[in-house]
DNA sequence: AAACATACTGTCAAGCATGCACGTAATAAT
DNA sequence: ATTATTACGTGCATGCTTGACAGTATGTTT
């Protein structure tokens, strides 16, 4: 039937050969059908939680069908992963344009409200869900595990190397790292999500008092 | 067939009439069948996560069946709001015995390894996985929401009262029960799992150093 | 332009979880 | 004792999700 609809690239007959207006190489293809996808999965994880969010919503969410999934990618779990480090990716990105941007960072009284600005983001939480749903998933566990590392890792360098650390105590960085995505997730669950900013600004706060000239040892000391 | 085995309670013929070792009251047998199921489900979703803490897998732990549940709870929803009222009530019960046997609490910066030693326990993990799952159960959320507003109101005034507060600032146990959830869930997924424990005692004694006196205005001042 | 490679779609089978219906065992009531 | 009521076990049916496969469309190479 040479009369179906075609939904993306329109065609047209130009003498004997069809050009399509929307011309892309498959290697845009593949990178812009990937990225809708790695959106598609955060969006619809923020709005139906990880386990109402199957390949089937992601792929409508996206705007194809789920075999553009099973073609990129091997399994869900290696999709999911994946939707771990793009994210990751992203968060990384984000680190460091807050910081070049709005000059912030040098002080480890910064360190908050950065970290809440990036984690509180959909996809922070949309990642912190998949961690949860990975402990009822072997293959997905093992996939993110590494990139879990990396992340910490590369924060961690973003945060020490800012403030010029002499000791690189790792506790300081855990602590407002898992504080701040517990209380993203606490957004979630409580009456008015706005209020949990006052919890945000408090720990900043006590940093600052505890950390006035922004160095790590005089917080830790 | 009178010759089926009867595996949990025994009986034996004394004249005419079977008297079962194992008896119990209809009030008995509920109440510890719905205990044992409450405890089953806990420890399961602590082992396997959420979604793999299936009904069967529940009742397998229990030692009942599947029907067990079927009969006690309407549905899986209520099945497992019932286990979070279970273990708010449980973690209530924790905060108080903590205060007084160990006579803490007095002070602000006695909450953090207070909520720490309560909601890292299994239990607690439990909860906020069962949290994140009702984001794709809509009839779970609803049966849990006033649970969670009634835990924390109920935890707001045992450390509120405890301390003798004058100002019943919502944002400083916001912070403190959120951040020490986020940090019981990330011991999950770091490879060293007792290393988070430094990341706790960095928040209390942020707490200790900004209020000596451990009222809550110099805390929030 | 023809042949090939890659991107994507639609359908099907298998597995698993929940809810339901019915059967059996244990306790309570008469 | 008997009958009734409650507690619990077991098999079935439905719905949903993932993975597999065959087919179609689009892009690339020669």
């Amino acid at each position: 039937m040479p009369a179906a609809v075609e939904p993306v690239s329109v065609a047209r007959r130009s003498g004997k050969s069809e050009v399509h207006i929307l011309r892309r190489t498959q290697e845009q293809r593949t990178a812009e059908t990937r990225a809708a996808l790695f959106a598609a999965a955060v969006a619809t994880i923020s709005r139906l939680g990880y386990s109402g969010a199957s390949n089937a919503e992601i792929a409508d969410e996206a705007g194809v069908s789920r075999g553009a999934i099973t073609h990129h990618f091997a399994t869900r779990a290696a999709f999911i992963a994946e939707v771990v480090r793009w994210v990751f990716e992203q968060e990384v990105a984000a680190y460091q344009q807050i910081q070049r941007d709005r000059h912030v960072g040098t002080r480890v009284s910064d360190w908050p409200a950065i970290s809440w600005e990036v984690l509180s983001r959909p996809s922070g939480v949309a990642v912190l869900e998949i961690f949860v749903a990975s402990r009822s998933d072997p293959e997905l566990a093992s996939l993110i595990r590494p990139a879990q590392q990396a992340i910490e890792e590369a924060a961690a360098s973003a945060f020490f190397d800012r403030i010029g650390a002499t000791v690189r105590d790792p506790a300081a960085i855990r602590l407002v790292v898992w504080a701040v995505r517990g209380m993203a997730l606490g957004r979630e669950f409580i009456d008015d999500p706005g209020s949990m900013q006052a919890s945000v600004d408090l720990l900043t706060s006590m940093f600052a008092r505890l950390s006035p000239s922004g160095n790590l040892e005089e917080l830790i000391g």
